[in-house]
RNA sequence: GUGAGUGUAGCUCAGUUGGUUAGAGUCCCAGAUUGUGAUUCUGGUUGUCGUCGGUUCGAGUCCGAUCACUCACCCCA
């Protein structure tokens, strides 16, 4: 019997396969996030990358579970991989928000799922930065909030003219709905957010069709075009609506004392799709606004509560892996990303014996070292020392190299030296590279 | 779910109005160089031309279907 041709594997729609070269960016991406985040005290935690399919169906319906990734284990259990990390965050903080300190804060890069049709900047599996802080009400949550996105971005290289954090406030775009007569703002939450991808026609005829008078839509249109706070100040009157407005001066002065002014701007445009969504809400975009967001997040100070626990407020945002690559890439941000090891242990007579037993010598003193691996001849191993990315060659037995001392070669020098175990790991200590 | 575009070597691509055995660069491997890498030179491997069918004496090229990928829409946590 033949073999059946066999179908080559391929690599599932929306996903990718990590080499090692792309790990290297990957794991630059993620040592920016992760050292920016533990400068601003965040702590990292984790969840599970399943959980049940009604931590994240609720009460917004079954419309989301045909963007899940979901099945039935075999205890019949319905589970989903996991589409964005608040909700188990919020779990996290019912089961034992308690015991926990509060106000904390928390950050975790959950590798996520969505079942969607895959284009730029979006994939069927992708990372996520979520930054959350939890346990309090004060604006000072989102002031650190935006600072530490402003701080890695910066961190990354960019600047205020290549990214804008719009900031607008979920609060006060609602007590404004009421106070002008809207009866439900939840309703209209979704037309709102789509103000600026559809025609002002279109816009209008779709509130009309929620039920809005054209001069209601007139107002919204007026708020949402606002430029300034003090302009919105004499649009409302609702103590609700102030209180909502002076959250978002506090915010914008706190920010600006910090000199991160240039990276922030009012933008009341801002919805947000999530439901969840309570008080300020912001979105960061590129500049040239040739992609999707990079980072979005706001606050939700119910969702605790709407799990079933107790009230905890809570705010915080999530920033992509994909598109931040995306735009690093677009303003020539990746640096080099060579491999780079301390030591590569070369022979002219293929002693392995020898080559082995010193390679493990210097990897005791915590060196990153390498070596052939079967009988090679030394230019090949040069080779092998150089894409390896060695900053130095030794050779276990050089002709000038007296007894406990090695030749070794610095690659990006090119210069010979002769030295002991110590002195070599003096010089890697010491010379410049 | 809807629409458009693209499929030729691992990668980037060329391939004339249809014409013999399908090409270049790069990458990888080997040699020039048996005790010293980066440059250079020489040689070599790699393809069901996405797949299936049709037209034709003859299809990488034309037609149809199908699949895959990309982009946009829907949605966006």
């Amino acid at each position: 019997m033949s073999k059946a041709k066999r179908q080559a594997p391929t690599l599932p729609k929306g996903t990718r396969d990590f080499y090692p070269e792309s790990m290297r960016l990957q794991n630059f991406i993620f040592d920016t996030w992760k050292r920016v985040s533990k400068r601003f005290g965040y702590e990292e935690y984790e969840g599970p990358i399943f959980e049940h399919l009604e931590l994240f169906t609720g009460k917004s319906g079954d419309e989301i579970v045909s963007q899940l990734y979901h099945f039935e284990d075999k205890g019949n259990r319905a589970l989903a991989l996991r589409p964005e990390m608040t909700p188990t965050l919020a779990r996290l903080i019912v089961q034992k928000g308690n015991t926990i300190k509060k106000p904390f804060k928390w950050f975790s890069i959950p590798r996520l799922f969505r079942y969607e049709r895959a284009q730029k900047g979006r994939l069927r599996e992708f990372f996520q930065l979520n930054l959350d802080v939890i346990g309090t009400e004060s604006v000072f949550a989102e002031a650190d909030l935006i600072s530490a996105i402003v701080a890695m971005l910066v961190e990354f290289g960019l600047s205020a003219d290549d990214f804008s954090i719009g900031i607008s406030s979920r609060e006060l775009l609602a007590n404004y709905l009421i106070e002008i007569g809207v009866s439900d703002p939840n309703l209209v939450y979704p037309a709102l957010d789509r103000r600026l991808k559809t025609s002002p026609e279109a816009f209008l005829s779709t509130l009309l069709e929620l039920g809005l008078l054209e001069t209601q839509v007139q107002k919204i249109n007026t708020f949402m075009e606002s430029k300034s706070l003090n302009e919105i100040r004499t649009m409302i009157s609702s103590p609700n609506s102030i209180q909502a407005l002076n959250d978002l001066q506090n915010l914008f002065d706190l920010i600006e004392n910090t000199g991160f002014g240039p990276y922030i701007g009012l933008d009341l445009s801002i919805v947000r799709g999530l439901a969840y969504y309570t008080g300020i809400v912001f979105e960061v975009f590129d500049r040239a606004k040739s992609m999707r967001a990079i980072a979005g997040g706001g606050r939700y100070d119910n969702l605790c509560e709407n799990l079933g626990g107790q009230k905890v407020p809570g705010v915080g945002f999530g920033m992509g892996d994909v598109v931040l690559a995306n735009l690093l890439k677009d303003h020539d941000l990746i640096p080099d990303l060579h491999p780079k090891i301390d030591l590569y242990i070369a022979s002219f007579t293929n002693d392995f014996p020898k080559v082995f037993v010193l390679a493990n010598q210097f990897r005791e003193l915590h060196l990153n070292v390498a070596h052939p691996l079967e009988i090679t001849k030394l230019s090949k191993q040069m080779d092998q020392a150089n894409s390896q990315g060695a900053r130095c060659v030794v050779y276990v037995d050089g002709e000038k190299a007296t007894e406990n001392t090695y030749e070794f070669k610095d690659l990006s020098k090119g210069l010979m030296h002769i030295g002991s175990i110590q002195d070599i790991v003096e010089y890697l200590k010491n010379e410049p590279s």
